[in-house]
RNA sequence: GGAGACGUGGCUGAGUGGCCGAAAGCAGCCGCCUGCUAAGCGGUUAGGGGGGUAACACUCCCUCGGAGGUUCGAAUCCUCCCGUCUCCGCCA
């Protein structure tokens, strides 16, 4: 949620940026709400304060002068009586028009609206490495070595449904405890937080209402099914007030995520690059406004350690604003190399929502000199099941099928699964 | 699934119609005092939204889980909703 105050003050820096998303007539739309919303409350106000000033003396008074002041009074309420839809429709709107109004992006991210858009700003590599041979999609090899089941997946839940099975299931297990026991070293402190969460949470993050046709709800509970361990670390502080000393606060989640993934019929069908529910640890951060755009690039770093740990050939893109989601004001993916598809696709990527989630979640940060203060809040994906391990698999093949396992997995592995062998 | 209790400021917790945005304690902050530390003494500190100011000051409105209602007036009475907890049952 954007500051109406800071658009009231100076709306034009924001009319500019929000031009970027192809929202450029929605800081008038939002100031002229906010003027209709100013403009009742003051009459209301008025109204109120004479109201409160008659109750006072009518407290006071005795008798007969008494009641005399209860029939004056009784006009000032009937007024009150009659603005008050219109209070409540001009707050609602306001409310509403913030609701779905996205952050406003950094300067630093590129003009665009598409993912063509994004801008490279590093690379781990020159070119792309050639493999040799003809290299195997993932979901070739994933049947080859019988540890991916995608029509079983498809038989007992629908598309974009798998099973992983076999030795596959280690290296998910080698993968998450990697991330985790480097993002924990950088400071984050690990997490399982919940996967159904109330609307709050939903609406707090950015996800609600704007994105609801991605989201599972349960039926007669009304919980959302958490795409990301975003929504649930981020809701962990909501309405609570920080010490400005306690921050950074780093959180790493390790949670199922579910996606609905409304509008991407027939997109990345076959195999598991778009699933419905994958396995993920998230970094989330709460930190101050000043230090956030470090804090993002951190955590960016921090990404592309494990990538390289991985071994994985990977670009990093400035994705662009009117690309990005509707909390981020910055985004970076980060675009691993794959061989069978001869294209950089998105494994991992980090925002940084400023103080857009914050604002929605009343989370705040108290300044050592007591002045209270929306903080910032940022997330990044420390490794996300599905396309890391297409990654690995695809850029770690051999002509025969089998997958050679990062080294730096291999402590987390039992020892026959450092290569991934197809059955005879 | 059945029964009950409760939701008040940063925290604990009092408050059953006007003197209450709210006692007291804790915590925080500012002083004072004391070789240091600890303790002690005095003062101070809720949030949001308008107006106002260069910024303060000042001022008004709202907020005691939420939404309605009764009343001149509601933390307090009524209705509905939401949430939390406890006991019993069931269960990974």
């Amino acid at each position: 949620m954007l500051d109406i105050r800071r658009i009231r003050e100076d709306p034009d820096p924001f009319r500019a940026a929000l031009a970027r998303r192809n929202l450029g007539d929605a800081v008038d739309r939002l100031l002229e709400a906010d003027e209709r919303r100013r403009s009742v409350t003051s009459r209301v106000e008025e109204l109120r304060a004479a109201q409160n000033r008659a109750s006072k003396a009518i407290g006071a008074a005795q008798g007969g002068e008494k009641q005399q002041l209860i029939d004056e009074v009784a006009k000032v309420s009937g007024e009150l009586k009659e603005l008050d839809p219109e209070l409540a429709k001009a707050e609602e709107d306001l409310r509403s028009l913030l609701a779905e109004i996205p952050n406003v992006p950094h300067e630093s991210a590129p003009d665009g609206f598409t993912d063509e858009d994004a801008v490279e700003v590093s690379r781990n590599h020159e070119e792309p490495p050639v493999l040799g041979f003809e290299p195997r999609d993932h979901a070739e090899l994933g049947a080859m070595l019988g540890m991916l089941e995608t029509e079983r997946g498809a038989r007992t839940s629908g598309s974009r449904f798998v099973y992983l099975r076999g030795d596959l299931v280690f290296v998910q297990f080698a993968l998450m405890r990697h991330a985790m026991d480097v993002v924990v070293e950088k400071g984050f402190s690990p997490m399982i937080p919940p996967v159904l969460v109330r609307e709050e949470a939903m609406y707090g993050t950015g996800f609600l209402p704007t994105d609801a046709v991605n989201i599972y709800v349960t039926r007669d509970d009304e919980l959302y099914l958490a795409g990301t361990s975003e929504v649930p670390l981020a809701a962990f502080h909501l309405g609570e007030i920080l010490d400005e000393d306690d921050l950074p606060i780093r959180y790493a989640g390790y949670s199922t995520c579910f996606r609905r993934e409304a509008g991407s019929y027939g997109k990345d069908l076959g195999g598991m690059f778009r699933l419905h529910q994958f396995d993920k640890v998230e970094m989330f951060a709460f930190c101050t406004p000043e230090t956030s755009w470090d804090e993002h690039e951190r955590i960016l770093a921090i990404e592309e350690e494990i990538l390289g740990n991985l071994e994985i050939p990977y670009r990093v893109v400035n994705v662009a604003a009117g690309d990005l989601g509707g909390a981020a004001a910055k985004k970076y993916d980060i675009e691993g190399w794959l061989p069978a598809q001869q294209r950089y696709r998105e494994l991992t990527s980090c925002s940084n929502t400023t103080d857009y989630q914050a604002r929605r979640m009343q989370t705040r940060l108290r300044r050592a000199g007591g002045e209270l203060e929306v903080l910032h809040t940022l997330n990044g994906t420390a490794t996300a099941i599905g396309r890391t391990l297409i990654a690995i698999m695809e850029n770690h093949q051999r002509p025969d099928g089998s997958v050679e396992i990062p080294a730096k997995l291999h402590p987390y592995l039992p020892e026959r699964a450092r290569v991934l062998a197809p059955r005879s």
